[in-house]
DNA sequence: CCACTTGTCTACCGGCTGGTAGATAGTGCA
DNA sequence: TGCACTATCTACCAGCCGGTAGACAAGTGG
């Protein structure tokens, strides 16, 4: 085949990478259906990455990267100190619109265990530190309910991934409408559900 | 191996296979770490499942049984109309902290696709209409926040899910502490963030 | 125009995986 | 006792998967 070049191949290999990690798993997906996605032999695929492992890890940087930089813009577009959340989520929900198998890649990576979510997380740690401390700001401040802003982080975390990756359940559950439609229906939900999780009115 | 029978073998089997597919996911596990983790051989395993496909779907049916029964029980012992959906959630986590790997499974259920999905989920129909039934209401009464109640129960599910399997987000985001008490934490979290989305005087 | 580097390919391999064929040994029953 | 059935095993196998070895073409610099 015409030789593509050198960088511009590596970042195709790692897209198409995370697309078939995110659908199949990582031990599902194979070098060869890869590489044949992309146009080329599994060779030349281990001629840019040693082995699947490798494959691996520049997957999770990119994808950490990637998320990363999306949410940082996010931030950037809505200085105001309210819906910094929901500008957040938003990115998020942008993101899988554009690249669905993404959210089930970020999953995996959870799945693989902490040395390689951390291969992903480390990337994000700034927003991490950052959203503590907006949450502990907005706690002190009396504007969000008092409780464990580490805890509240994962399980906003948890509830936005989960939305994002359980198709199959929102297909049994409410059937199956128009890919598009139901996504911007469940960042509605997790976006409410963020604000009234949030919320410091709340009955406890 | 000194037969120990049908029957039993054929459940000690499921349950190594749900523990297994939970952890590696259904590519991953392979039928021979199966049987030998029984002390069998894999061929053995083949003699009461046919097929890879055969043994996992045997492994929805099981665990959807299981899930089913765990809450239903649930359910009769607090006859309360009010911690209905707390009690069904408790169960799903006492389940889970005896089982760590079936909310995996479950998962990865969801993962495999709407077919794969739906042999678990049936035997959940009932309850899920229940579910439903229970939110509507909740709602016509005022004492639930007006919505979709199926689009709520999807996000309360996935919420809980993701909860219960994201433990290396967890790790990376509040550090490791023992296991136990990370579940306790995890679902008084859940709870209250469920508590949360019901309450119909959250801001809207 | 030649040496060297870069990118891609063909050819191959050892090992694992799901699955088949068939032998063997206890068990229940007539 | 003998016969059929159930459960388990040994022995294989075809195909796939990750990975190695090395040929070869296309630039690139001196």
């Amino acid at each position: 085949m015409p030789r593509t070049g050198g960088e511009g191949r590596k970042t195709t290999l790692v897209e198409e990478a995370i697309r078939q990690f995110g659908r199949e798993g990582y031990s599902g997906a194979t070098l060869d259906s890869i590489a044949q996605a992309v146009g080329v032999r599994k060779q030349t695929l281990l001629y840019y990455f040693p082995n699947k492992d490798a494959l691996l890890e520049a997957c999770l940087a990119a994808a950490g990267q990637r998320v990363a930089a999306e949410m940082e813009t996010a931030l950037e577009a809505s200085p105001d100190p309210e819906p910094r959340a929901e500008a957040v989520i938003h990115a998020v929900y942008e993101l899988a619109a554009e690249w669905p198998e993404f959210p089930m890649f970020i999953r995996e990576a959870g799945r693989l265990g902490p040395n390689a979510f951390d291969r992903f997380g480390s990337a994000l740690e700034p927003l991490r530190v950052r959203a503590i401390g907006f949450l502990s700001a907005g706690m002190a401040a009396g504007e969000i309910r008092k409780q464990d802003p580490a805890m509240l982080l994962f399980t906003l975390y948890t509830a936005v991934i989960g939305s994002l990756t359980e198709a199959s359940v929102l297909a049994s559950f409410v059937g199956a409408d128009d890919a598009r439609t139901s996504l911007k229906r469940r960042e509605a939900e997790v976006i409410e559900l963020v604000r009234a999780a949030l919320a410091p009115t709340s009955a406890g």
